[in-house]
RNA sequence: GGGCGAUUAGCUCAGUCGGGAGAGCACCUGCCUUACAAGCAGGGGGUCGGCAGUUCGAGCCUGUCAUCGCCCACCA
């Protein structure tokens, strides 16, 4: 302890920081122990992307996550928190076509095999950028048990699944409309599209009749589209149409004839209540196609460039094959006019791109059986959302679903386990690689060239990760996983699909509670992106500030679920919270000298001491309370008020004379001894917030263990809570407040000592501030303090004020200013006096004393006495100040 | 078209049982008091979005309206 006095007055977390998480890790402390006996505590990390850099919305999930590891940790549990990475199927494939690109090459010079090489190559350069920037945060998840979606045991797992649904018909391929990236080249799913509102038209065209100068008028926003038209829909209810249902229209431009007919679909005030139908393009017309036979003509390929069946406009893409199109349905008189028309259209949420609706093949979940128990779990309660408002989100989705299209046309990913014979047709679905066709014995066997949603690997992560579905110990102990941490904005893509996923491969839920985060918006409330350039890095805020500051400010002063925003103002804070901690430890390991560990008897300890006890327990029980509850937030703020307001600036400055009092061995010690324990019990419950300042300060301290993490969670000592002394220390403070009052209004040089009398009738109370009045003294820097039952004369020459429970005289011969005084005088006169006025009106009222409770008429009452008392000795005081 | 959230001090936000309106920043005053000026002490500042209701009592509960934001949705 001899280099105590040269730390640094300023806490630097650069020096501190990367110490402690080498420190930790590298002795096993984030592992859980092998004793199964334990009760556990597990959590699985949301994967990140292998192709990302930390961001703030990562920050603040693994904080949260970090914070109920540590603390349960530090309750005894053995903590679980797995982690690892996602393979992120598009974006690594595009990242790596990218590289590839400036080499000059496409993954198809590798070809299939070739490409995946580069991937894993890739991946093993870059792909744990991001989990070294989680260790800068100080997580303590367990890296031994690391995992990758893409890994032996999760491909096991993803084959397993599939297989599972498969054989349970729970998985079909066929050729359907999905959504079509041009961009990206494949599928994707429903939850990938964005729909964004947007200015557009809505062109009404001429259909003419067959054989016949009438036509009838469709309107459509998509007018290219018509190239693939194969009828024209209206309501069967509808009159103006009636006649011509069961005839044809002559396609424009096309040529072709093509039938008028009727669904319920046609909502009969739209447009002109004539719909073009387009099978091959729109998920409305597909499905009408299905239901009155109509040809599905594909009008364009994967790239959105328009086909043969296009015929003239072959080759075009499809956004100029729309002005084409236009332009000639003009000319030759079959545009009617063009409306301004708003409607959302969709966009890959990966690249932005516009989607095109289009047939393909591809594989599907069928949905309804899964989802059924999924909503079931969450209605009954077996799965509680943390807001609990989240859940009506997930179960009107759920509700709502349609069958996920799982299968992507893209060469990174896992590998649909499907092959088919190339000499008798049959379909093999195998969780190994099968050799010869179990029909025909043929070798030609070729494997599904597809790869599936990364999100279908995500959605075994709870159970994949633990080892499933080999049946082990490790999953039985630690699944179901205790709780779920993570973002609204990825409820249904994972969240949802873990859920049915867990009950239909393991049966039984992936976790009980889902605890859901806001996202981390910039100053001006918008999401932080790359196009609006926008994002904070959170690795610059730990390089500037460090990670605990980081962690603190992300949390703090916010409400569960609630999206946050991000200001440097909040940071700085934070950072100036550390610091004050720092400062704190630093003296009171400056005041460490000759300590030595003692038992004290509870009379020994002074006012000062029992209230501040008694405030650390009912601290360490609401941040207890509110971790169970998940509001970190509150929780931080409960400990920042009482670490900064109690603590640092009423605690230490009461104790400050007993540890300098080095003539007094015995009493220096009884405070050391306090100061000592309290502050270690701060540092405890502080850890799982700010980890590394708490260690490295702990380290300082006496009776330390090997480190903070593994040290015990402190419990509530009932005894210890002495409401007695936090209601004496209160009317000390308010004294103390008063003398600080007038000393700073009637600008009294801070080094100045002043005499004060204080006055007070309650015998039992004047007693203990007669034996306190050290503190009052010390703090308010009064040299001569009187305490008495009632003043002989009351000084004409003095300020004073008043409280409830005493009144306070300053003399300041020469100082004051009479007027001055009567002046605050008669603002605290007011004060008190609209104070009784409001308490005497409810008394008043038959209605309050009749109904409200007891406590709150007793409590009332006394409030009145007090307000009665104070205004009193005010007029007193003005009386003999007029006189 | 549905659903959710927000609206509290100049700014950014807390406010868990319905019972005395809070914090940080900013502002004003005085202090480099040997833990901390990234600090200390003191102070000013609010019809808790509007209206109606329930209640002895509403920032909090109910209804309604307004503004902003988010999510979901297959009207071309």
């Amino acid at each position: 302890m001899s280099d105590i006095k040269n730390l640094p007055s300023v806490y630097e977390p650069q020096t501190v920081e990367g110490k402690w998480y080498e420190h930790w890790n590298s002795n096993g402390y984030f592992a859980p122990s092998d004793d199964y006996t334990k009760k556990p505590f597990s959590i699985v990390m949301p994967p990140p992307n292998i192709t990302g850099s930390l961001h703030l919305g990562h920050a603040l999930d693994n904080t949260l996550q970090d914070i109920l590891t540590r603390w349960r940790r530090m309750q005894g549990y053995n903590a679980l928190w797995l982690p690892g990475t996602d393979h992120a199927g598009i974006a690594t494939q595009a990242r790596v076509e990218e590289s590839l690109a400036q080499e000059g090459l496409t993954k198809h010079d590798l070809g299939r095999a070739g490409f995946i090489e580069k991937v894993w190559e890739w991946k093993h350069l870059y792909g744990n950028r991001i989990t070294n920037q989680l260790s800068l945060l100080g997580s303590s998840c367990d890296w031994s048990r690391e995992r990758f979606t893409m890994d032996e045991g999760c491909s096991i797992a993803v084959r397993e699944a599939f297989v599972n649904l498969y054989e349970k018909d729970l998985i079909y391929q066929g050729d359907y409309i999905t959504n079509w990236c041009p961009r990206c080249n494949t599928a994707i799913s429903d939850i990938e599209v964005e729909h964004e509102d947007s200015d557009g038209s809505l062109w009404n065209i001429k259909y003419p009749l067959e054989n016949s100068d009438e036509y009838i008028v469709v309107a459509t926003t998509r007018p290219e589209t018509m190239l693939g038209d194969a009828g024209v829909a209206v309501h069967p209810d509808d009159e103006r149409y009636r006649d011509l249902v069961g005839k044809n229209v002559v396609l424009p431009l096309q040529n072709r004839l093509i039938p008028i007919f009727t669904d319920e679909y046609i909502d009969q005030e739209f447009g002109t209540g004539a719909v073009k139908v387009t099978p091959a393009h729109d998920t409305n017309d597909f499905d009408m196609g299905l239901r009155h036979g109509l040809e599905q003509i594909l009008i364009m390929d994967s790239h959105a460039i328009m086909n043969e069946n296009a015929g003239i406009y072959e080759g075009l893409k499809s956004q100029e094959c729309r002005v084409k199109i236009v332009e000639e349905l003009e000319k030759q008189g079959f545009l009617l006019n063009i409306e301004e028309h708003q409607h959302t259209v969709g966009h890959c949420q990966r690249c932005n791109t516009f989607i095109e609706p289009m047939i393909s093949k591809q594989w599907f979940v069928k949905m309804q059986p899964l989802a059924k128990p999924a909503i079931e779990k969450v209605v009954d309660g077996e799965i509680k959302f943390i807001p609990e408002r989240f859940t009506k989100v997930y179960i009107n989705w759920m509700e709502n679903i349609r069958d996920w299209c799982i299968s992507r046309q893209l060469w990174w990913g896992h590998r649909i386990p499907v092959w088919y014979c190339d000499d008798c047709g049959e379909v093999i679905c195998s969780k190994t690689d099968p050799e010869s066709c179990n029909k025909c014995d043929s070798h030609n066997l070729r494997q599904d060239e597809d790869v599936l949603d990364t999100w279908f690997s995500s959605a075994l992560w709870p159970f994949s990760t633990l080892g499933w579905p080999e049946d082990n110990k490790e999953l039985e102990y630690f699944y179901p996983t205790n709780v779920l941490v993570t973002g609204r904005d990825i409820i249904f893509f994972w969240v949802a699909r873990m859920i049915f996923s867990g009950i239909e491969h393991t049966g039984k839920i992936p976790f009980p509670e889902v605890n859901i985060h806001g996202l981390i918006l910039d100053a001006e409330g918008r999401k932080m992106s790359k196009s609006l350039d926008n994002g904070i890095d959170p690795i610059e805020v730990i390089e500037k500030y460090g990670a605990d500051t980081l962690r603190f400010s992300l949390i703090t002063g916010v409400t569960p679920g609630n999206d946050i925003r991000f200001h440097w103002d909040k940071v700085e804070n934070t950072r100036n919270f550390a610091n004050k901690i720092w400062n704190a430890s630093r003296f009171v390991l400056m005041n460490m000298d000759e300590y030595e560990k003692i038992e004290i008897s509870p009379d020994e300890l002074t006012l000062a001491d029992r209230w501040i006890i008694s405030r650390l327990n009912e601290t360490i029980g609401n941040v207890t309370n509110l971790l169970e509850q998940y509001d970190s937030g509150e929780a931080g703020k409960k400990l920042y008020e009482f670490i900064w307001d109690e603590f640092c600036d009423w605690y230490i400055e009461l104790a400050k004379p007993r540890l300098y009092d080095k003539d007094n061995q015995r009493e220096r010690l009884v405070a050391q001894n306090v100061i000592n324990g309290v502050l270690k019990d701060i540092l405890r419950i502080l850890h799982p917030f700010m980890p590394f300042i708490t260690e490295e300060i702990y380290q300082y301290l006496p009776e330390s263990t090997a480190t903070i993490m593994l040290d015990k969670w402190p419990t509530v000592a009932e005894n210890e809570i002495d409401n007695q002394a936090v209601d004496d220390m209160q009317n000390i403070m308010q004294v103390i407040r008063a003398v600080r009052n007038i000393r700073a209004e009637f600008n009294i040089n801070p080094g100045a000592k002043i005499e004060a009398i204080i006055v007070m009738q309650d015998i039992a109370k004047l007693e203990v501030f007669t034996q306190n009045s050290a503190y009052i003294e010390s703090i308010s820097n009064v040299s001569k303090l009187n305490i008495v039952k009632e003043l002989e004369e009351k000084p004409k020459q003095a300020v004073s004020a008043l409280t409830s429970l005493v009144e306070i005289y300053v003399p300041l011969e020469g100082v004051i200013d009479i007027n001055k005084e009567i002046n605050r005088l008669e603002k605290d006169m007011k004060k008190a006096d609209d104070e009784l006025k409001k308490s005497i009106g409810k008394l008043n009222n038959t209605n309050f004393i009749s109904k409200a409770p007891q406590e709150v008429i007793a409590k009332e009452k006394g409030k009145a006495e007090e307000a009665r008392l104070k205004k009193e000795g005010i007029e007193k005081r003005l009386q003999i100040l007029k006189d």
